[in-house]
RNA sequence: GCCGCCGUAGCUCAACGGCAGAGCGCCGGAUUUGUAAUCCGGUGGUUAGGGGUUCAAGUCCCCUCGGCGGCUCCA
């Protein structure tokens, strides 16, 4: 007998070789289609061997979607190879959210393709056919493969180190895979295939060009209506739209892809965010300064964007016969600040940061609006203390980075730490004993907040281990914005120095950090984010005076210059349409309060208040409403 | 860059290889209206750009530019 330990405490004695299904079924889990033994995802139909902790797998849990969208991508695999009997299958496995499955079958699918296998799809889970696990000696997988022609899966083969290689066969269909699986296909309720798109065969543009399918699917046809809505929110607060709509930004291309106008409306949004962020940053003892946008060559053989950035960064041109380059970051021009004098151990931490307007060659077909261009301004910053102020100051840059955030709604996040590989020290600049602290030291800050945080080794930077935050905005979307990085490296290369206490010249370190990123891209997110709907300190206009009849219009006037004079961005709308048309246009622009004045206004020297969330408000003095916004704004609602 | 899709008025979209249109916007007029669309009229186009096929091209073919969705989350 072994003991199996379950999620409750509860200990439950059983044979060996009982299988996990059997103990499901004991413990009242009929619904559960796979299990966690010890951690570890196994099939149901697997035997426990020996003695272990067992938790169970639905679509709740994230490992249980896993495995479902794992086996749908099973399942539109057999569709595919049932009609499309000469496609080569690649790889197949879940995601995020969904899965999707790159196949070879020598041209794109159409929609008229997915349509058909998804129909394909719903047929076979209808026949709910058993999912079963096998396993074939290596060399006969192989043969197999060859015979079939089958490529792709026996590349994959050869990066299998075991003799034993597992299969998983529904229905006659048959696909090399670790799993695990769900038991059978009818478990599969919902089947939505969403797009198709070339992928690179391993990711690599020298290979072949796979047809690669995604998809999503659901226990349920709730679930999967909710998420096709989620779909549907997303585009409705695509910010390319809403930014045309409320002439907040455009994009030419007599300009260039991936360089931005922004707008009147936008420009006043952007320098509010700016203006925040400048008064944040003085209480919080930085400095403020300018940097040009080109430098020699030069600069950047010194910092290293020549060896390892060039292919980023915009060609170069000649004046004097002396090489310029278009800045991608704004670092060197700090570190020359920083140079320019000798510094004293009493003069660190010093804190230089710049609104730092940088041009960076994307790829053309990854530019995307204003979430990923080529001209973008960074909420930049660069702080050089001493090795022993490390930790004081990223704790410092993380409370900034969560003050920033919050005031503009966020309210959930993720930290990362990203540490080295400790395999593959070649790979990093810097001595082993500075790593080793610059990582405690950044952990110790995590840890002493309090902040739930993933540790990730081998996603560290190669000059330095650093610290992002995810952000999750109104719909459940995750952007990474802020990212605190340590560096040691440029240090290095500038040979920077501050004199310490013992007369000698000492290394600083420094740390880059930009808290929303660019100017741009955060902008981006925070239309989404809002759609649109900019909380009144932001909003490009914050009131807007409507008049009812045309004798109304100087008495709307005198109301918006009121309001003007008391630092609202107030707007009159004196056209000749009716109210309701009035109310609507203002709805539509996102306008946060509409002030409607007719003769009892005008008589009373009030405004009719609407909100736009609340709807309206009734007649209100102007003292009162001022009063309501002032407070509202200093709140940052 | 690569794969696929796409590009018609400021915006959203119509038009079988056969006269380029509608709604919104904008402009003018009428209306003077009390909380999400008043009526009438007008303006607006080298159909992204270039080349080709054809009696005839927005439509078919080629090139260029631009946009959209993707492009190592390992069987």
């Amino acid at each position: 007998m072994i003991r199996v330990q379950l999620p409750d405490g509860s200990v439950r004695e059983v044979a060996r070789g009982t299988t996990l299904a059997e103990i499901a079924r004991a413990a009242g889990r009929g619904d559960a289609f796979a299990a966690l033994v010890d951690g570890a995802p196994r099939d149901l139909a697997a035997p426990v061997e020996s003695d272990c902790r067992v938790s169970f797998l639905t679509f709740a849990e994230p490992e249980g979607k896993e495995i479902y969208w794992h086996s749908t991508a099973h399942l539109m695999a057999q569709a595919v190879k049932e009609l499309f009997p000469e496609a080569k299958l690649a790889i197949g496995p879940p995601i995020d959210e969904g899965f999707y499955y790159d196949i070879d079958i020598g041209r794109a699918f159409t929609p008229e393709d997915l349509e058909k296998i998804e129909a394909k799809m719903r047929g076979l889970a209808k026949r709910d056919e058993p999912i079963e696990r096998v396993t074939l000696p290596r060399a006969d997988a192989q043969a197999m493969f060859e015979g079939a022609g089958d490529k792709y899966k026996r590349e994959l083969l050869e990066d299998i180190p075991d003799e034993q290689v597992s299969f998983y066969r529904q229905d006659g269909f048959l696909d090399m895979c670790r799993g695990p699986h769900l038991p059978r296909t009818g478990l599969i309720k919902t089947v939505k295939l969403l797009s198709t798109s070339g992928a690179y065969w391993r990711g690599d543009e020298k290979r072949e060009m796979l047809s690669r399918i995604y998809g999503i699917s659901f226990p349920t046809k709730d679930e999967l209506d909710q998420y096709l809505h989620r779909l549907e929110e997303a585009k409705r607060r695509d910010h390319r739209r809403i930014g045309r709509e409320m002439d907040l930004f455009s994009i030419h291309e007599e300009i260039g892809p991936g360089l931005v106008l922004w707008h009147p409306k936008g420009a006043v949004v952007r320098q509010i965010m700016e203006a925040f962020i400048r008064e944040t940053l003085a209480q919080r003892g930085y400095e403020q300064v300018y940097s040009p946008h080109l430098a020699r060559s030069r600069l950047w053989e010194i910092s290293g964007h020549m060896s390892w950035y060039v292919e980023s960064m915009f060609a170069g041109m000649v004046v004097d016969e002396q090489n310029y380059l278009a800045k991608p970051m704004n670092c060197p021009f700090h570190i020359m600040i920083y140079k320019s004098q000798t510094r004293s151990y009493r003069d660190l931490p010093i804190r230089l940061a710049e609104f730092g307007t940088c041009y960076r060659y994307e790829r053309p077909g990854v530019l995307h609006g204003l979430l990923r261009v080529r001209g973008l301004t960074q909420d930049d910053a660069h702080v050089f203390c001493r090795p022993d102020q490390i930790e004081q100051e990223a704790s410092a840059l993380v409370d900034l980075a969560f003050h920033v955030l919050g005031a503009f709604g966020f309210k959930d996040s993720e930290i990362v730490l990203s540490v080295r590989d400790p395999k593959a020290a070649p790979k990093y600049a810097g001595r082993p004993e500075l790593w080793d602290a610059a990582e405690a030291a950044l952990e110790a800050v995590l840890r002493g907040r309090g902040l739930p945080y993933r540790r990730v080794e081998g996603e560290a930077n190669f000059y330095g281990p650093k610290i992002d935050i995810h952000l999750f905005d109104a719909i459940g979307r995750k952007w990474q914005l802020t990212t605190i990085q340590l560096d040691y490296t440029l240090p290095e290369r500038f040979d920077l120095a501050f004199m310490g206490e013992d007369g000698r010249e000492h290394r600083p370190v420094m740390f880059h950090r930009a808290i929303l990123g660019s100017m741009e891209r955060f902008m981006g997110i925070l239309i989404e984010h809002y759609a649109g709907a900019f909380p009144l300190w932001l909003a490009p206009e914050q009131a807007r005076v409507l008049s009812i009849t045309d004798r109304h219009v100087a008495y709307a006037k005198q109301v918006a210059e009121r309001l003007k004079a008391e630092g609202l961005r107030a707007g009159v709308d004196e056209s000749s349409e009716r109210i309701s048309y009035k109310v609507r246009r203002g709805q539509v622009e996102h306008v946060p309060y509409m002030l409607v004045v007719g003769d009892r206004e005008a008589a009373a020297g009030t405004a009719a208040v609407r909100s736009r969330s609340a709807g309206d408000l009734g007649p209100m003095a102007l003292d009162a409403f001022l009063a309501r916004v002032n407070e509202e704004i200093a709140a940052r609602q």
